[in-house]
DNA sequence: ACGCAAAATTGCGCGCACGCAAAATTATGC
DNA sequence: GCATAATTTTGCGTGCGCGCAATTTTGCGT
Protein backbone atom coordinates (compact mmCIF):
# COMPACT_ATOMS: atom_id res chain seq x y z
CA UNK A 1 0.00 0.00 0.00
CA UNK A 2 3.00 2.51 1.18
CA UNK A 3 5.09 0.95 -2.01
CA UNK A 4 3.08 1.55 -4.57
CA UNK A 5 3.48 5.27 -3.91
CA UNK A 6 6.93 5.17 -3.45
CA UNK A 7 7.48 3.04 -6.60
CA UNK A 8 4.88 6.07 -8.43
CA UNK A 9 7.40 8.56 -7.32
CA UNK A 10 10.07 7.01 -7.97
CA UNK A 11 8.39 6.56 -11.48
CA UNK A 12 7.14 9.77 -11.53
CA UNK A 13 11.11 11.52 -10.72
CA UNK A 14 12.45 9.40 -13.46
CA UNK A 15 10.41 10.17 -16.47
CA UNK A 16 10.34 13.81 -15.32
CA UNK A 17 14.36 14.02 -15.47
CA UNK A 18 14.06 12.48 -18.62
CA UNK A 19 11.19 14.45 -20.36
CA UNK A 20 13.07 17.67 -19.22
CA UNK A 21 16.95 16.71 -20.05
CA UNK A 22 15.39 15.82 -23.59
CA UNK A 23 13.51 19.39 -23.92
CA UNK A 24 16.24 21.40 -22.29
CA UNK A 25 19.54 19.48 -22.49
CA UNK A 26 20.91 17.42 -20.19
CA UNK A 27 22.90 20.62 -18.36
CA UNK A 28 20.36 22.98 -18.28
CA UNK A 29 17.67 21.15 -16.02
CA UNK A 30 18.63 22.07 -12.13
CA UNK A 31 17.17 19.48 -9.63
CA UNK A 32 14.87 21.65 -8.24
CA UNK A 33 13.23 21.63 -11.33
CA UNK A 34 12.77 17.66 -11.47
CA UNK A 35 11.83 17.67 -7.60
CA UNK A 36 9.00 19.96 -8.43
CA UNK A 37 7.55 18.65 -11.67
CA UNK A 38 7.19 15.47 -9.75
CA UNK A 39 5.62 17.18 -6.85
CA UNK A 40 8.29 17.19 -3.60
CA UNK A 41 11.21 18.37 -2.45
CA UNK A 42 14.47 18.63 -3.55
CA UNK A 43 15.63 16.72 -0.48
CA UNK A 44 13.09 13.53 -1.00
CA UNK A 45 14.88 13.89 -4.73
CA UNK A 46 18.31 12.61 -3.28
CA UNK A 47 16.65 10.03 -0.86
CA UNK A 48 15.79 8.20 -3.75
CA UNK A 49 18.50 8.62 -6.78
CA UNK A 50 22.00 9.74 -5.31
CA UNK A 51 22.62 12.17 -8.20
CA UNK A 52 21.13 14.01 -11.10
CA UNK A 53 21.79 12.14 -13.52
CA UNK A 54 21.10 8.79 -11.91
CA UNK A 55 17.05 9.46 -12.31
CA UNK A 56 17.48 10.08 -15.86
CA UNK A 57 19.17 6.80 -16.44
CA UNK A 58 17.97 4.82 -14.40
CA UNK A 59 14.76 4.15 -16.13
CA UNK A 60 16.04 2.90 -19.30
CA UNK A 61 18.65 0.58 -17.34
CA UNK A 62 16.30 -1.20 -15.32
CA UNK A 63 14.21 -1.85 -18.75
CA UNK A 64 17.27 -3.54 -20.58
CA UNK A 65 17.70 -5.40 -16.99
CA UNK A 66 14.44 -7.08 -17.64
CA UNK A 67 14.90 -7.51 -21.76
CA UNK A 68 18.51 -9.05 -21.10
CA UNK A 69 17.31 -11.54 -18.42
CA UNK A 70 13.85 -12.71 -20.41
CA UNK A 71 16.01 -13.01 -23.69
CA UNK A 72 18.53 -15.25 -21.87
CA UNK A 73 15.96 -17.43 -20.34
CA UNK A 74 13.56 -17.10 -23.74
CA UNK A 75 16.47 -19.39 -25.53
CA UNK A 76 15.95 -22.74 -26.34
CA UNK A 77 18.19 -24.79 -24.02
CA UNK A 78 19.76 -26.44 -27.02
CA UNK A 79 22.04 -23.41 -28.26
CA UNK A 80 25.16 -23.14 -26.14
CA UNK A 81 25.40 -20.85 -23.71
CA UNK A 82 28.10 -18.34 -25.46
CA UNK A 83 25.76 -17.88 -27.89
CA UNK A 84 23.01 -17.19 -25.96
CA UNK A 85 24.38 -14.14 -23.85
CA UNK A 86 26.13 -12.98 -27.62
CA UNK A 87 22.35 -13.13 -29.25
CA UNK A 88 20.78 -11.55 -25.86
CA UNK A 89 22.67 -8.81 -25.56
CA UNK A 90 23.38 -8.09 -28.85
CA UNK A 91 19.46 -7.36 -29.49
CA UNK A 92 19.99 -4.90 -26.57
CA UNK A 93 20.99 -2.65 -29.10
CA UNK A 94 19.47 -3.79 -32.32
CA UNK A 95 15.63 -3.13 -31.23
CA UNK A 96 15.46 -0.49 -29.43
CA UNK A 97 13.27 -0.91 -26.27
CA UNK A 98 10.04 1.38 -25.69
CA UNK A 99 12.36 4.26 -25.17
CA UNK A 100 13.03 7.00 -27.25
CA UNK A 101 16.18 6.48 -29.04
CA UNK A 102 16.52 10.42 -28.82
CA UNK A 103 17.32 9.44 -25.16
CA UNK A 104 20.61 7.28 -26.03
CA UNK A 105 21.99 10.09 -28.26
CA UNK A 106 21.40 12.35 -25.59
CA UNK A 107 23.58 10.41 -23.17
CA UNK A 108 25.68 9.31 -25.50
CA UNK A 109 26.56 13.21 -26.13
CA UNK A 110 27.01 14.08 -22.21
CA UNK A 111 30.16 12.45 -20.82
CA UNK A 112 28.27 12.91 -17.06
CA UNK A 113 24.89 10.88 -18.34
CA UNK A 114 27.67 7.98 -20.20
CA UNK A 115 29.49 7.80 -16.96
CA UNK A 116 26.27 7.30 -15.10
CA UNK A 117 25.07 4.98 -18.00
CA UNK A 118 28.06 2.61 -17.61
CA UNK A 119 27.60 2.42 -14.03
CA UNK A 120 24.13 1.60 -14.44
CA UNK A 121 25.43 -1.04 -16.77
CA UNK A 122 26.74 -2.58 -13.42
CA UNK A 123 22.87 -2.84 -12.15
CA UNK A 124 22.19 -5.21 -14.84
CA UNK A 125 24.99 -7.57 -13.41
CA UNK A 126 22.96 -9.03 -11.05
CA UNK A 127 19.81 -9.90 -12.72
CA UNK A 128 22.04 -11.25 -15.54
CA UNK A 129 23.69 -13.61 -12.68
CA UNK A 130 20.14 -14.81 -11.92
CA UNK A 131 19.33 -15.93 -15.35
CA UNK A 132 22.45 -17.18 -15.71
CA UNK A 133 21.77 -19.57 -13.05
CA UNK A 134 18.68 -20.43 -13.69
CA UNK A 135 19.42 -21.70 -17.16
CA UNK A 136 22.38 -23.72 -16.00
CA UNK A 137 21.61 -25.37 -12.97
CA UNK A 138 24.85 -26.52 -11.68
CA UNK A 139 26.62 -23.59 -12.43
CA UNK A 140 28.51 -21.91 -9.28
CA UNK A 141 27.21 -18.92 -7.78
CA UNK A 142 31.08 -17.24 -7.93
CA UNK A 143 31.34 -18.28 -12.00
CA UNK A 144 27.97 -16.79 -12.27
CA UNK A 145 28.66 -13.34 -11.34
CA UNK A 146 32.18 -13.47 -12.71
CA UNK A 147 30.33 -14.16 -16.05
CA UNK A 148 27.91 -11.71 -15.70
CA UNK A 149 30.78 -8.59 -14.65
CA UNK A 150 32.90 -9.96 -17.30
CA UNK A 151 29.66 -9.57 -20.38
CA UNK A 152 29.22 -6.05 -18.23
CA UNK A 153 32.76 -4.87 -18.88
CA UNK A 154 33.00 -6.16 -22.44
CA UNK A 155 29.84 -3.87 -23.03
CA UNK A 156 31.61 -1.14 -21.67
CA UNK A 157 34.48 -1.55 -23.72
CA UNK A 158 32.38 -1.70 -26.93
CA UNK A 159 30.52 1.88 -25.46
CA UNK A 160 33.60 3.64 -24.75
CA UNK A 161 35.18 2.04 -28.86
CA UNK A 162 32.24 3.15 -30.05
CA UNK A 163 32.10 6.85 -28.60
CA UNK A 164 35.32 7.58 -29.48
CA UNK A 165 34.49 7.26 -33.06
CA UNK A 166 31.47 9.66 -33.13
CA UNK A 167 32.54 12.47 -31.03
CA UNK A 168 35.93 13.07 -33.53
CA UNK A 169 34.11 14.89 -36.21
CA UNK A 170 34.46 18.76 -35.87
CA UNK A 171 38.06 18.89 -36.79
CA UNK A 172 39.78 17.36 -40.11
CA UNK A 173 36.05 16.64 -41.45
CA UNK A 174 36.41 13.61 -43.74
CA UNK A 175 38.91 12.13 -41.57
CA UNK A 176 36.60 10.30 -38.73
CA UNK A 177 36.47 6.87 -38.21
CA UNK A 178 32.86 6.59 -38.30
CA UNK A 179 33.12 3.65 -36.12
CA UNK A 180 31.19 0.17 -36.91
CA UNK A 181 27.78 -0.02 -35.80
CA UNK A 182 27.20 -0.34 -31.81
CA UNK A 183 25.56 -3.90 -32.58
CA UNK A 184 28.70 -5.44 -34.32
CA UNK A 185 31.20 -4.20 -31.64
CA UNK A 186 28.86 -5.56 -28.79
CA UNK A 187 29.17 -8.49 -30.71
CA UNK A 188 32.97 -8.46 -31.20
CA UNK A 189 33.71 -7.30 -27.92
CA UNK A 190 31.66 -10.14 -26.79
CA UNK A 191 33.26 -12.48 -29.07
CA UNK A 192 36.49 -12.92 -26.69
CA UNK A 193 34.76 -14.15 -23.99
CA UNK A 194 32.12 -17.13 -25.29
CA UNK A 195 35.19 -19.90 -24.57
CA UNK A 196 34.57 -18.89 -21.11
CA UNK A 197 30.93 -18.93 -21.46
CA UNK A 198 30.95 -22.63 -22.63
CA UNK A 199 33.30 -23.61 -20.83
CA UNK A 200 31.05 -22.78 -17.94
CA UNK A 201 28.42 -24.93 -18.66
CA UNK A 202 28.80 -28.14 -16.67
CA UNK A 203 29.06 -30.66 -19.70
CA UNK A 204 32.54 -32.14 -19.46
CA UNK A 205 31.17 -35.90 -20.15
CA UNK A 206 29.59 -34.60 -23.52
CA UNK A 207 32.53 -34.05 -25.80
CA UNK A 208 34.54 -37.01 -26.10
CA UNK B 1 61.57 20.39 -15.91
CA UNK B 2 57.99 22.06 -15.05
CA UNK B 3 56.56 18.01 -15.33
CA UNK B 4 58.95 17.17 -12.17
CA UNK B 5 56.84 19.74 -10.15
CA UNK B 6 53.44 18.57 -11.25
CA UNK B 7 54.49 14.73 -9.88
CA UNK B 8 56.01 16.46 -7.07
CA UNK B 9 53.12 17.73 -5.71
CA UNK B 10 50.84 15.00 -6.90
CA UNK B 11 52.81 12.50 -5.00
CA UNK B 12 53.17 15.19 -1.85
CA UNK B 13 48.70 15.08 -2.26
CA UNK B 14 49.23 11.77 -2.20
CA UNK B 15 51.28 10.72 0.82
CA UNK B 16 49.35 13.50 3.00
CA UNK B 17 46.32 12.03 2.29
CA UNK B 18 46.91 8.36 3.17
CA UNK B 19 48.61 9.89 6.34
CA UNK B 20 46.44 11.81 7.24
CA UNK B 21 43.63 9.05 6.59
CA UNK B 22 45.37 6.39 8.56
CA UNK B 23 46.00 8.56 11.46
CA UNK B 24 42.48 10.27 12.06
CA UNK B 25 40.38 7.58 9.93
CA UNK B 26 39.30 8.40 6.51
CA UNK B 27 36.15 10.83 7.41
CA UNK B 28 37.97 13.18 9.72
CA UNK B 29 39.87 14.69 7.02
CA UNK B 30 38.86 17.50 5.27
CA UNK B 31 40.33 18.25 1.93
CA UNK B 32 41.37 21.83 3.29
CA UNK B 33 43.88 19.81 5.87
CA UNK B 34 44.99 17.73 2.86
CA UNK B 35 45.91 20.70 0.75
CA UNK B 36 47.32 22.63 3.44
CA UNK B 37 49.90 19.52 4.07
CA UNK B 38 50.71 19.70 0.56
CA UNK B 39 51.43 23.22 0.14
CA UNK B 40 48.76 24.03 -2.51
CA UNK B 41 45.05 25.72 -2.30
CA UNK B 42 42.28 23.77 -1.64
CA UNK B 43 41.25 24.31 -5.13
CA UNK B 44 44.38 22.86 -7.01
CA UNK B 45 44.05 19.80 -5.19
CA UNK B 46 40.69 19.33 -7.05
CA UNK B 47 42.94 19.83 -10.16
CA UNK B 48 44.76 16.77 -9.46
CA UNK B 49 42.10 14.88 -7.89
CA UNK B 50 38.47 14.88 -8.68
CA UNK B 51 37.42 13.55 -5.38
CA UNK B 52 39.00 13.62 -1.83
CA UNK B 53 38.94 9.88 -1.76
CA UNK B 54 40.76 9.59 -5.17
CA UNK B 55 44.10 11.44 -3.64
CA UNK B 56 43.93 8.06 -1.21
CA UNK B 57 43.11 5.35 -3.75
CA UNK B 58 45.63 6.74 -6.60
CA UNK B 59 48.88 6.10 -4.98
CA UNK B 60 48.40 2.53 -4.20
CA UNK B 61 46.40 2.17 -7.36
CA UNK B 62 49.00 3.18 -9.23
CA UNK B 63 51.80 0.81 -7.34
CA UNK B 64 49.85 -2.23 -8.17
CA UNK B 65 48.85 -0.82 -12.32
CA UNK B 66 53.15 -1.70 -12.88
CA UNK B 67 53.13 -4.22 -10.42
CA UNK B 68 51.10 -6.46 -12.39
CA UNK B 69 52.09 -5.25 -15.94
CA UNK B 70 55.84 -6.14 -14.66
CA UNK B 71 54.35 -9.97 -13.33
CA UNK B 72 52.70 -10.59 -16.91
CA UNK B 73 55.74 -9.43 -19.01
CA UNK B 74 57.93 -11.35 -16.79
CA UNK B 75 56.28 -15.06 -16.97
CA UNK B 76 58.02 -17.02 -19.17
CA UNK B 77 56.27 -17.28 -22.75
CA UNK B 78 55.72 -20.82 -22.56
CA UNK B 79 52.96 -21.20 -19.88
CA UNK B 80 49.80 -20.42 -20.99
CA UNK B 81 48.14 -16.60 -20.87
CA UNK B 82 45.42 -17.79 -18.32
CA UNK B 83 48.09 -19.31 -15.72
CA UNK B 84 49.85 -16.25 -16.48
CA UNK B 85 47.59 -13.34 -15.98
CA UNK B 86 45.58 -15.68 -13.13
CA UNK B 87 48.95 -15.91 -11.02
CA UNK B 88 50.16 -12.39 -11.93
CA UNK B 89 46.85 -10.62 -10.38
CA UNK B 90 46.87 -13.24 -7.56
CA UNK B 91 50.01 -12.21 -6.55
CA UNK B 92 48.89 -8.48 -6.03
CA UNK B 93 46.84 -10.24 -2.98
CA UNK B 94 49.53 -12.20 -1.92
CA UNK B 95 52.40 -10.29 -1.54
CA UNK B 96 51.59 -7.05 -0.35
CA UNK B 97 53.16 -4.16 -2.09
CA UNK B 98 55.35 -1.39 -0.26
CA UNK B 99 52.72 -0.23 1.13
CA UNK B 100 50.89 -0.63 4.60
CA UNK B 101 48.72 -3.36 4.88
CA UNK B 102 46.57 -0.72 7.20
CA UNK B 103 45.89 1.08 4.54
CA UNK B 104 43.83 -1.32 2.26
CA UNK B 105 42.64 -2.11 5.58
CA UNK B 106 41.16 1.06 5.98
CA UNK B 107 39.78 1.18 2.10
CA UNK B 108 37.93 -2.08 2.80
CA UNK B 109 36.36 -0.70 5.98
CA UNK B 110 35.29 2.31 5.01
CA UNK B 111 32.50 2.12 1.61
CA UNK B 112 33.53 5.24 -0.49
CA UNK B 113 37.16 4.35 -0.33
CA UNK B 114 35.85 1.00 -1.36
CA UNK B 115 34.00 2.48 -3.89
CA UNK B 116 36.65 4.60 -5.14
CA UNK B 117 39.16 1.64 -5.27
CA UNK B 118 37.12 -0.50 -7.24
CA UNK B 119 37.06 2.34 -10.10
CA UNK B 120 40.73 2.57 -9.64
CA UNK B 121 40.49 -1.09 -10.63
CA UNK B 122 39.50 0.36 -13.69
CA UNK B 123 42.52 2.36 -14.35
CA UNK B 124 44.55 -0.91 -14.01
CA UNK B 125 42.97 -2.42 -17.16
CA UNK B 126 44.85 -0.27 -19.68
CA UNK B 127 48.25 -1.06 -18.66
CA UNK B 128 47.24 -4.56 -18.17
CA UNK B 129 45.64 -4.38 -22.19
CA UNK B 130 49.20 -3.45 -23.26
CA UNK B 131 50.81 -6.04 -21.18
CA UNK B 132 48.72 -8.46 -22.59
CA UNK B 133 49.46 -7.05 -27.04
CA UNK B 134 53.19 -6.49 -25.66
CA UNK B 135 52.82 -10.53 -25.01
CA UNK B 136 50.87 -11.77 -27.85
CA UNK B 137 51.73 -10.12 -30.83
CA UNK B 138 48.81 -11.41 -32.80
CA UNK B 139 46.31 -10.34 -30.04
CA UNK B 140 43.64 -7.90 -31.56
CA UNK B 141 43.38 -4.78 -29.79
CA UNK B 142 40.01 -4.60 -28.80
CA UNK B 143 40.21 -8.55 -27.55
CA UNK B 144 43.20 -7.11 -25.43
CA UNK B 145 41.09 -4.74 -24.09
CA UNK B 146 38.25 -6.81 -23.36
CA UNK B 147 40.25 -9.32 -21.63
CA UNK B 148 41.32 -6.57 -19.46
CA UNK B 149 38.22 -5.06 -18.49
CA UNK B 150 36.91 -8.91 -17.85
CA UNK B 151 39.80 -9.38 -15.20
CA UNK B 152 38.64 -5.89 -14.07
CA UNK B 153 35.57 -7.41 -13.12
CA UNK B 154 36.84 -10.89 -11.51
CA UNK B 155 38.64 -8.87 -9.22
CA UNK B 156 35.54 -6.87 -8.33
CA UNK B 157 33.75 -9.47 -8.00
CA UNK B 158 36.74 -10.84 -5.64
CA UNK B 159 36.67 -7.59 -3.44
CA UNK B 160 32.59 -7.64 -3.32
CA UNK B 161 32.15 -11.14 -2.07
CA UNK B 162 35.15 -11.15 0.58
CA UNK B 163 33.97 -7.97 2.25
CA UNK B 164 30.44 -9.32 1.94
CA UNK B 165 31.99 -12.28 4.53
CA UNK B 166 34.17 -9.93 6.74
CA UNK B 167 31.99 -7.42 7.22
CA UNK B 168 28.63 -9.89 8.80
CA UNK B 169 30.25 -9.95 12.18
CA UNK B 170 27.97 -8.31 14.70
CA UNK B 171 24.63 -10.36 15.20
CA UNK B 172 24.43 -13.69 15.15
CA UNK B 173 27.77 -14.71 16.11
CA UNK B 174 29.61 -17.85 15.42
CA UNK B 175 27.47 -18.27 12.47
CA UNK B 176 29.36 -15.79 10.04
CA UNK B 177 31.18 -17.08 7.16
CA UNK B 178 34.99 -15.52 7.82
CA UNK B 179 35.42 -15.87 3.90
CA UNK B 180 37.90 -17.68 2.71
CA UNK B 181 41.10 -15.50 1.96
CA UNK B 182 41.12 -12.82 -0.29
CA UNK B 183 44.10 -14.57 -2.61
CA UNK B 184 41.94 -17.80 -2.75
CA UNK B 185 38.96 -16.23 -3.93
CA UNK B 186 40.77 -13.92 -6.52
CA UNK B 187 41.76 -17.19 -7.89
CA UNK B 188 38.15 -18.54 -7.97
CA UNK B 189 37.16 -15.92 -9.62
CA UNK B 190 39.90 -15.87 -12.16
CA UNK B 191 39.20 -19.52 -13.01
CA UNK B 192 36.27 -19.23 -15.01
CA UNK B 193 38.09 -16.53 -17.55
CA UNK B 194 40.97 -18.82 -18.47
CA UNK B 195 39.46 -20.55 -21.42
CA UNK B 196 38.88 -17.17 -22.98
CA UNK B 197 41.99 -15.93 -22.43
CA UNK B 198 43.96 -19.55 -23.63
CA UNK B 199 41.54 -19.32 -26.39
CA UNK B 200 42.89 -15.75 -27.35
CA UNK B 201 46.71 -16.94 -27.65
CA UNK B 202 46.29 -16.97 -31.19
CA UNK B 203 47.71 -20.70 -31.90
CA UNK B 204 44.95 -22.86 -33.34
CA UNK B 205 46.84 -25.18 -35.31
CA UNK B 206 49.24 -26.48 -32.00
CA UNK B 207 46.47 -28.64 -30.64
CA UNK B 208 46.18 -31.04 -32.99
C1' DA C 1 68.83 40.29 -18.63
C1' DC C 2 64.37 41.41 -20.26
C1' DG C 3 59.88 40.74 -22.04
C1' DC C 4 56.38 37.69 -23.71
C1' DA C 5 53.51 33.76 -24.35
C1' DA C 6 52.01 29.52 -22.24
C1' DA C 7 50.74 27.05 -18.30
C1' DA C 8 49.70 26.49 -13.55
C1' DT C 9 47.65 28.24 -9.25
C1' DT C 10 44.19 30.67 -6.81
C1' DG C 11 39.74 33.01 -5.40
C1' DC C 12 34.94 33.07 -6.14
C1' DG C 13 30.44 31.41 -6.86
C1' DC C 14 27.05 27.90 -7.90
C1' DG C 15 24.84 23.58 -7.56
C1' DC C 16 24.79 19.26 -5.52
C1' DA C 17 25.02 15.15 -2.18
C1' DC C 18 24.10 13.93 2.37
C1' DG C 19 23.83 13.67 7.67
C1' DC C 20 20.73 15.19 11.20
C1' DA C 21 16.70 16.31 13.60
C1' DA C 22 11.95 18.21 13.37
C1' DA C 23 7.43 17.89 11.12
C1' DA C 24 4.05 15.42 8.53
C1' DT C 25 2.00 11.21 6.89
C1' DT C 26 0.59 6.48 7.32
C1' DA C 27 -0.45 2.07 9.52
C1' DT C 28 -1.81 -0.33 13.85
C1' DG C 29 -3.66 -1.05 18.74
C1' DC C 30 -7.73 -0.56 21.62
C1' DG D 1 -12.99 7.18 16.70
C1' DC D 2 -8.61 8.18 18.72
C1' DA D 3 -4.04 7.69 20.54
C1' DT D 4 0.34 5.78 19.38
C1' DA D 5 4.20 3.90 16.96
C1' DA D 6 6.60 3.60 12.65
C1' DT D 7 7.89 5.75 8.06
C1' DT D 8 8.41 9.22 5.08
C1' DT D 9 9.15 13.83 3.88
C1' DT D 10 11.28 18.21 4.65
C1' DG D 11 14.45 22.17 6.14
C1' DC D 12 18.93 23.26 7.33
C1' DG D 13 23.84 23.23 7.59
C1' DT D 14 28.21 21.51 5.84
C1' DG D 15 31.62 19.97 2.74
C1' DC D 16 32.70 19.14 -1.86
C1' DG D 17 33.41 19.27 -7.18
C1' DC D 18 34.05 22.26 -10.72
C1' DG D 19 33.52 26.17 -14.29
C1' DC D 20 35.29 30.75 -14.87
C1' DA D 21 38.28 34.52 -14.81
C1' DA D 22 42.16 36.95 -12.59
C1' DT D 23 46.82 36.27 -10.93
C1' DT D 24 51.12 34.26 -10.49
C1' DT D 25 54.70 31.25 -12.14
C1' DT D 26 57.53 29.03 -15.76
C1' DG D 27 60.03 28.50 -20.06
C1' DC D 28 61.78 30.43 -24.21
C1' DG D 29 63.50 33.64 -27.71
C1' DT D 30 66.29 37.54 -28.63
Amino acid sequence: MRERKKRATREALQSAALRLALERGPDNVRVEEIAQAAGVSPRTYNNYFASREQAIVAGVAADRAVTVTAAVLARPTGVSLGDTVVDAVVGLYTDPGDHPPAALLMIAASPALRACYVDAVTTIEEPLAEALTARCPGLDRLTAQVLAAAVGAAVRVALRQWLHGTNEVPAMAGFVVPSRPLPDLVRAALAPLTPALDAATPRPAATP
